[in-house]
RNA sequence: GGCGCCGUACCCAAGUGGUAAGGGAGAGGUCUGCAAAACCUUUAUGCAACGGUUCGAAUCCGUUCGGCGCCUCCA
């Protein structure tokens, strides 16, 4: 089997050959930070965190670039509108810079919880104004950009390939109504890649052409070229951006370097609300700080990989609790799978029975494969989830060693790839330490717990546990549940099994 | 107006020629002191509608209806 990925640029899936092999140079656009994120963030770096994740799955070293643009742009290509982050900074009073900082924390802070493995390098456009002036010069000197009064603009007529993105002829977009006519530029779908900055602008800098700041397109071409090559393997984005941010990354970038610029273009869909695109701009959005309070950020990211990231993601708060409750599900067989296993090393198993988990394994790798479809593969998860809980629950024990392997594979599949299952083993200690938290730790950003606090917790939970099991072997059922009923109220949940009693903290 | 996408059960959602994955919710059952968890059974003769191609279509073609995205910044 080998990995086909949908290419946007040729519209059909095709077989992934990276341009060396076994190495893998992946670039994708990063946020503007001026807000904080929301779920469509979320779909977007998720997806793509999987797809990086995949890729070195099968082997492949992969350089993962994804920017941060921290100049803003312009609201269209003419003078109109204002800098987003300027605009935010004078709301706010602060230097734009610092909305910027504060943002890109905020984003680093959303992407961490929700098991979103970071860039391996996160170049901001502020860094990189030098790099993109370079390629504005040779635009110039190739002839295919125009200095007017201070800005640079890109010459779109002067790109035979431009629209080979988006499917787009230059004559339709010039009839389109939303192209202004007027300005100085040549052709109305011309694009600035150099803007002179009006007096008052606070993000200036130098430049052969005056003070001024970059155009909305330039950076990603600067920045991606840098580090990863004048051509590179993969370049993702989200949907909205294909036209024109992409088109004219296309054009900046093949027209400066005289080479193909990617070779495989990935695009993900976006997320609705009611149907509607949720964005900045219709006001529509639920931020992520916002979900975390009412849902577990894992469980935002198992919702995400419920659907396929070429496809639409209805949001709704039903949808969300329904994946709750799914997520729980799957944990939950993790949970009993690992208590087993430690269960079955304590009374020091020799004998049991095996279980043939490859079919498993080959069903998950097969829907990767197929244009890393997640939502088929989770499928599969559940499939072997359920074959887990059912030779969980027969007389018949399990080998220690076949326990071991479906730890292993959820692991490798549900964890390495997905990023939904902590692949922490948790074969010793007390098993009814919070799964979550223990996956959430793993990003290594958050707070570790408080090991003394959790430790006489736990202790304290095992007490009353011990002394409800009195309480019940002497048939006192009301106080018995009494104290689950009470316990669940502070945050401990409590199953009675055949064998004892189990615990757990939950929220 | 141009380019593109989508319409699968109560909800979310896979499936692009071979006879409808998965999750949630609902109903019934097993286990259990009860609860929880888990398991089992069940829930679309049908995939917006109509027509066509085919031995065979949710999947291909056409028409219609409905919804959405891009063409201004947006993941």
């Amino acid at each position: 089997m080998s990995l086909f990925i949908y290419n946007t640029l040729t519209r059909s899936k095709e077989e992934f050959k990276p341009i060396h092999e076994g190495f893998v140079g992946m670039y994708v656009c990063g946020p503007t930070v001026y807000s904080h994120s929301h779920i469509g963030h979320a779909k977007s770096y998720i997806s793509f965190d999987v797809i990086v994740r995949y890729l070195r799955y099968l082997g492949n070293k992969v350089l993962y670039i994804q920017n941060i643009t921290d100049v803003g742009h312009l609201t269209d290509d003419a003078d109109e509108g204002e800098d987003k982050i300027i605009k935010q900074a004078r709301l706010d009073r602060v230097h734009p810079m610092q909305i910027a900082e504060t943002i890109t924390r905020s984003y680093f802070d959303d992407m961490d919880k929700l098991g979103v493995e970071r860039p391996d390098i996160s170049p901001r456009a502020s860094g990189h104004i030098i790099e993109q002036i370079e390629i504005i010069k040779k635009l110039l000197m190739n002839g295919f950009a125009y200095e007017v009064n201070g800005s640079v603009y890109y010459d779109v007529q002067k790109f035979k390939n431009y629209g080979k993105l988006s499917g787009r002829v230059l004559e339709e977009s010039v009839e389109g109504t939303r192209v202004e006519s007027r300005s100085e530029k040549r052709h109305p779908a011309d694009f600035a890649l150099w803007k002179k900055a009006e007096s008052g602008h606070i993000m200036r800098w130098p430049s052969p052409w005056g003070e001024g700041f970059p155009g909305w397109h330039i950076e990603c071409s600067a920045m991606s070229m840098k580090y990863l090559g004048e051509t590179f393997d993969i370049h993702g984005g989200g949907m909205d951006n294909q036209f024109p941010h992409h088109e004219c990354e296309i054009a900046q970038s093949e027209a400066a370097t005289e080479k193909p610029f990617v070779k495989y273009w990935i695009h993900n869909n976006l997320v609705t609300v009611n149907g509607k695109k949720m964005s900045k701009s219709l006001g529509n959005f639920i931020t992520l700080k916002d979900a975390f309070k009412k849902y577990d950020p894992l469980v935002v990211r198992f919702f995400i990989l419920q659907s396929h990231y070429r496809s639409t993601l209805d949001f709704s708060d039903e949808a969300l609790q329904g994946a709750n409750t799914g997520y729980d599900k799957l944990l939950n067989t993790i949970r009993n799978l690992r208590d087993e296993i430690k269960k079955a090393e304590s009374e020091k198993r020799t004998d049991g029975v095996g279980l043939d988990l490859s079919l498993h394994k080959k069903h998950f790798l097969e829907a990767m494969d197929d244009d890393f479809n997640a939502p088929l593969a989770l499928g599969v998860l559940f499939d072997l989830a359920r074959e887990t809980n059912q030779s969980l629950n027969t007389e018949q024990k399990i080998s220690i060693d076949t326990l071991k392997q479906i730890d292993q594979l959820f692991s490798e599949l549900g964890g390495r790839i997905l990023g939904i299952i902590p692949i922490i083993p948790i074969y010793t200690g007390n098993f009814s330490l919070t799964i979550k938290k223990q996956l959430v730790n793993m990003t290594g950003t958050n707070t570790p717990p408080n090991r003394d606090i959790e430790d006489i917790e736990s202790k304290l939970i095992d007490l009353l546990i011990e002394t409800r099991k009195e309480i019940r072997e002497n048939k006192l059922w009301s106080l018995s549940d009494k104290i689950r009923d009470q316990l669940e109220v502070i945050g401990f949940k409590i199953e009675d099994k055949k064998d004892g009693t189990n615990w757990r903290k939950i929220n």
